[in-house]
DNA sequence: AAATTTATGAAGTAAAACTACATATTTTTT
DNA sequence: AAAAAATATGTAGTTTTACTTCATAAATTT
């Protein structure tokens, strides 16, 4: 927590009665604290120099000027969100930034929602696993299929399955020790619902990767990871969904590889090599 | 260019010596400054009180406290690169936080390298193509599946071929007004480069989208479009890189769309209520 | 209701930021 | 090369700001 606007937020129900009433001012008008003097400050918080002071102390800092400072910092990482979508007067530049921010965003969204013990949890049965089943369709099928790519570089039996039917008749084979990989961003798509389902009775450990908040593929996978569930723009379906997706399976990725490094490091080795044969340059 | 540091930068040649010398010693001891007192900056560059508020005026800066606090906002806006990759002593947190930033910066990095000229020639054929193929293998193969997921809910009839037969059977049969759209991160797979060099010669416009620099493909193709050619980290193949390249397709799927709003926006709207019967919930 | 603890602001202090002006340095002109 | 002009810089003084101390007020406990 090095965010001292949120240390306050978190921090309010602690405070004394005045030094309440200067972290609802620090707060609700931010911009204005790196300019005002603590004089200032006090006066428009109907209270004194003092007081300001203890609350800087309270919050863990220094003094006031340390406050300004930390709120100003505070504020510059706040990347403006695009509220209003893209319009016909963004030029092309616009439209670029603001795509570029929009996933970004969604990648700081993601990771903020990552709970570290399902993410634990998740890797542990990836690690250990025995074979890995991904399922997903269409947008969400290309993050099973980028999973698949991943974990078959370090030597992790893996199949990717976009195929509906496919899908269930995979999971239904399944064992104790195998995983089943549910990717779906709304967490409603009936058949992905239905192949964990199969897998989760097969005996597998089923884990979920979808938004945020409850849904039928929730409810049914053993553990649940999320991503941002921020409505996409321009009516577009996928738009930074599947780059939060991606991003989450490359932290399982890197996680579990980094956990068999040992062993890990001679496959990848192997698959670079394989792979520059087929490059016209090395 | 509200980053101070990078403002000092640029200005740098115009300083006086005293103020060249306050610039000196802030670029190299950024960190330090917002704690240190106007004496104390004074004092450490062999200056007086003056003369440092004389550089924050220069800077167009209202006064040394002014200063402290832009410093600190540069210096916080600074994300830091991993440098040294994942290590051992990393926790789960700091891996999290790590491949965040990793993506986060291919995206930055990737909008940067964009050539805006390149871009709306790009989107201009693509607009216009009665037909597109996207070509791609492996970790490039699922960008141009996502590619084409996003074109064909618009309506423009497209196909993505991973399987190098494919591309080569539907390149030969390419005409006038048609795009060939070719995805390698290397520039240098083999079976794409063939493809997009029998597209064009079979009269199709034809576009890359590869690592920035020099390479087989970028020679081949009409438009050549670059993500950022950081390196991967932990060996891992296309990490960032993937997530970079769908960014640049999110942004030539937007403009081509704006570009065709008024007959664009009812494909979107059928294709999404044919999308929702397919879930649980609505 | 009294005693104790806790919270708060007024007044005072020290230190910081900033200003004005005199002096030093550099540049230009003769 | 010397004088004059212009520019750059530091010293000393002023104002403002941040912070401290302590007395008083409010709340809580006994």
């Amino acid at each position: 927590m090095n965010d001292i606007l949120t240390a306050i937020r978190e921090a309010h129900p602690t405070f004394k009665p005045s030094e309440a009433k200067i972290a609802k001012y620090v707060l609700e008008n931010a911009h204005l604290v790196s300019e005002l003097s603590i004089n200032e400050l006090a006066n428009a918080c109907d209270t004194s120099e003092a007081s300001v002071i203890r609350f800087c102390r309270t919050i863990g800092l220094k003094g006031f000027q340390e406050l300004k400072i930390k709120v100003a910092v505070s504020l510059s990482k706040q990347t403006k969100k695009l509220d209003g979508g893209i319009s016909d007067e963004d030029d092309v530049t616009d439209v670029i930034q603001k795509i570029a921010n929009f996933n970004k965003q969604a990648i700081d969204n993601t990771i903020s929602l990552l709970n570290i013990d399902s993410v634990m949890r998740a890797v542990e049965a990836l690690a250990n696993a025995s074979k890995i089943d991904f399922y997903g369709v269409a947008a969400s099928g290309m993050v099973a299929y980028d999973a698949m790519l991943k974990f078959s570089r370090i030597n992790i039996p893996c199949t990717a399955y976009q195929d509906t039917h496919l899908q269930l008749t995979s999971a239904v084979n399944l064992k104790k020790g195998d995983v089943a990989f549910g990717i779906s961003y709304s967490g409603a798509t009936k058949e992905i619902v239905e192949a964990i389902q199969v897998a989760k009775e097969a005996g597998a450990t089923t884990i979920s990767l979808t938004k945020y908040g409850q849904s039928p593929l929730v409810k049914t996978a053993d553990i649940n990871l999320f991503v941002s569930s921020e409505e996409a723009m321009f009516r577009s379906g996928a738009m930074a969904s599947r780059i939060a997706q991606l991003t989450v399976i490359d932290i399982l990725f890197i996680l579990v590889a980094r956990k068999k490094y040992n062993e890990v490091v001679k496959y990848l080795e192997n698959t670079s090599e394989i792979l520059s044969m087929r490059k016209i340059y090395k």
